[in-house]
Parts: C-alpha cells; structure tokens; sequence
DNA sequence: CGATTTTGACCTGCGC
DNA sequence: GCGCAGGTCAAAATCG
C-alpha cells in the first residue's frame, strides 16, 4: 500500500507545520500527497465504527443521532445512556490521542447530519426511538427497505447520469452524514470497507485537500470525504454520506479476514451483542463518548473493557477519534475549517473541551 | 492486467 | 447573470 513512502514524509511533515501561505484557491492544490495507509495502520482506526461493518450503516448511525440530537447534550438522558457502560474516566491518553471536538455546520441540510454518537453505538438501530429524518430506521422495516431500494437506485442512476442528461429539475438528495474527527497521521483510515478515490480537491482556506471516496462495492452508493482539520492538521476529519448495502469487504483484499463472520449478521438492526466478539472489543468509542458527553458516563459500554485484539496498541494511540455532534444549532463561526466548517458546532467543541 | 490513484475539466448549487 | 466553491467524472498513470 505504500505506494508513495514520501508521501507520508510529506505529510508528517505538514502535520508539524502545515505552510501557512498556501492558496488553496489557486488553481492548483498544495502538493500535497494523499497516500494509504499502510498495512501497518490497517485496522488502526477501523474500529470506531466497527458496528457498522457488523450490520449499521450510518445511516442507522444517523437515526441514532438523531435521537441523541433530540435530547441534546442538554438532556442527561440520551440513546447513548441505553448503550453506554459506566465507564471510568479515560485514563490519560497520549498526547496524540487527544480528542477534538468536531464542529457541525448549521447549513446542514434537513437530511445532511452530523453524527454524535459512537459508531460503537450505532448498531443499536433497534434502539433508535426516533429517526424521522434520513431514509434509513423507518419504524416499518419494510418502509424501511423500500426507502432503501429505491435510495439505491437513484444513487446508481444519478452516478450513470452524472454527466450526461444532468440537470433534471430534481434537487440533488443528499445523503445524511456522519462526520467525526481522528487524530491520525494517516488520512485513509481503514474502516473495512473498500473506498475507491475517486477525486480530490483544494479545500477554500485550508492548505490540506479533501479527498472523496466511494465504496467500492457495486450498488453501494457510500461516499466519504477525508481532510484534515486546519486548526489541527493532525487531526484527520472524515464525513461518511449513505449508508453501506453490504457487509464489510475486507475479505476482497484479505486484509483482515473477518468477512465470513460478519456474513453471518444481517445488514439491518441487528443488536450489537450479536456482533462477532471481537468486533465489539474493538471500540474506543467509549473514550470519545465520554469525551463528550460526560454526563453519560453512567451507561454501558458494550466493549469497553475489551482488548482489541486485531488493533496494535501503538495505532490506537495514534488514532483516537472523536466524532461529531449534531448539528441541530448553531453556525458555524470557525472559518478555514473546510469540511468542518460544515459539521461541527463549536459549541460542542467547546463542551467537550470542557 | 485489474484495481486504484491522480488530476484537470466539468457540472451544480449558492450567494451576491 | 456571474463567480466561486464543492463535488464528480474520466482518462492517464501507477501499483501490486
């Protein structure tokens, strides 16, 4: 996978000190080189959203934000308290696996959302009251399932479509989102799924491009965006939009090796007790959960205590994640955020600072 | 040789 | 209507 050694040099590089007179404006996008991340980082940071290759697709993750959304960092109460353990503050983390706070744009559209929650937790679709917003969780699973073959087929279509009929009078549908902030070095994380660059662009305000991806699998219309995060170019902000119509599809490049397991779960609503066990010991999540909402540290953590037993120590540390809150409020004040800009209101940033 | 990345061009939406 | 920025396409390059 290294397929550029310098292209990491590069990177650490910028990390340390990202130039700050670049113009990302200009017709050409800073040097920068986007570069895999290698098979020693594999799975380094898959795990926060591990769930989601067992069975969720943001989506789910989605509908449970939105719930949490409802309840808001004000109510001591959430969907997370269903599925979060009382956990112990996080012991000192390492510098690197510091946790930020990732901003949520109010432009947001009704179905353009930032997830709060714990990919950890996103298998609890079956635990999301409330999900009115995004086609995914409908309360009749079999709306459910239409809603989802028909997104499918638009997707396909409007990818067959892009370039040539364009322009129906039909507004572009986006897909909710699931954005979240990693420390990492490494701007792909490896979350199981296989992504497919298919562009790459200069961020306005920002020296470090965004990259898009797209599933790889056929008829899986999930995107997502990786740059990193201007304050803190360490910080590497990842948007997921669509939900996966397919397990994992680690097995295709024999990464890891968990296909045959995770085939056994169904895409849908599945609870996350019935996740392969090691699956669910590979979540952090807890720490950012805890991270930002420490009023909730009250409930369960599936996995907590668990070691993760495909997950090098090292990388864990270097791939701590934070995710996003939602984006119900506010607007967004921080300028040169770039995609961040778009996902995460300060405020939270602030309270999980706090 | 197939899969993936790179990259310039093109399209779209939005604000002015 | 225009310009800008975000998003996507697709041909060429690269990699394994």
């Amino acid at each position: 996978m290294d397929r550029n050694p310098h292209a990491r040099e590069e990177l650490i590089k910028r990390m340390k000190g990202p130039e700050e007179s670049s113009s990302p404006s200009g017709p050409k996008p800073p040097p920068f080189q986007y570069h895999e991340i290698p098979s020693t980082f594999s799975g380094a940071l898959s795990y926060p959203w591990e769930v989601e290759r067992g069975s969720l697709g943001f989506m789910d993750l989605l509908s449970i934000q939105d719930y949490a959304s409802a309840t808001t960092l004000s109510e001591p109460y959430s969907l997370l308290d269903l599925i979060q353990p009382p956990l112990p503050p996080p012991p000192e983390q390492p510098a690197r696996s510091e946790l930020l706070p990732v901003t949520a744009s109010s432009a947001l559209e009704p179905s353009e959302v930032v997830n709060n929650q714990s990919p950890t937790l996103a298998n609890s679709s079956s635990l999301s009251p409330s999900s009115d917003e995004g086609p995914t969780n409908k309360p009749a699973e079999q709306l459910g399932e239409e809603a989802e073959e028909e997104e499918r087929s638009i997707n396909e279509e409007r990818t067959r479509k892009q370039l040539k009929p364009k322009k129906t009078s039909q507004k572009k549908q986006r897909q909710p989102r699931f954005a979240f902030m990693t420390k990492s070095e490494v701007d792909h994380l490896d979350d199981g799924y296989r992504w497919r660059k298919y562009g790459q662009k200069a961020v306005k305000n920002s020296p470090f491009p965004r990259s898009y991806y797209r599933c790889t699998t056929a008829g899986c219309g999930v995107k997502k965006r990786i740059e990193r995060s201007l304050e803190d170019p360490s910080n590497v902000v990842t948007t997921y939009e669509g939900q996966h119509t397919h397990l994992i599809s680690i097995m295709s490049r024999g990464r890891l090796g968990l296909s045959s397991e995770y085939t056994t779960y169904g895409s849908r609503g599945i609870g996350f007790d019935q996740l392969p066990i090691h699956s669910q010991s590979n979540f952090h999540q807890h720490q950012y959960l805890h991270h930002f909402h420490p009023s909730l540290n009250t409930v369960t953590s599936l996995s907590a205590s668990l070691p993760s037993p495909s997950l090098n120590q090292d990388h864990r540390q270097k791939n701590l994640t934070s995710l996003t809150l939602p984006s119900s409020s506010s607007s967004l004040h921080r300028s040169g955020n770039g995609l961040l800009q778009d996902m995460v209101p300060s405020k939270y940033g602030r309270e999980a600072n706090e």
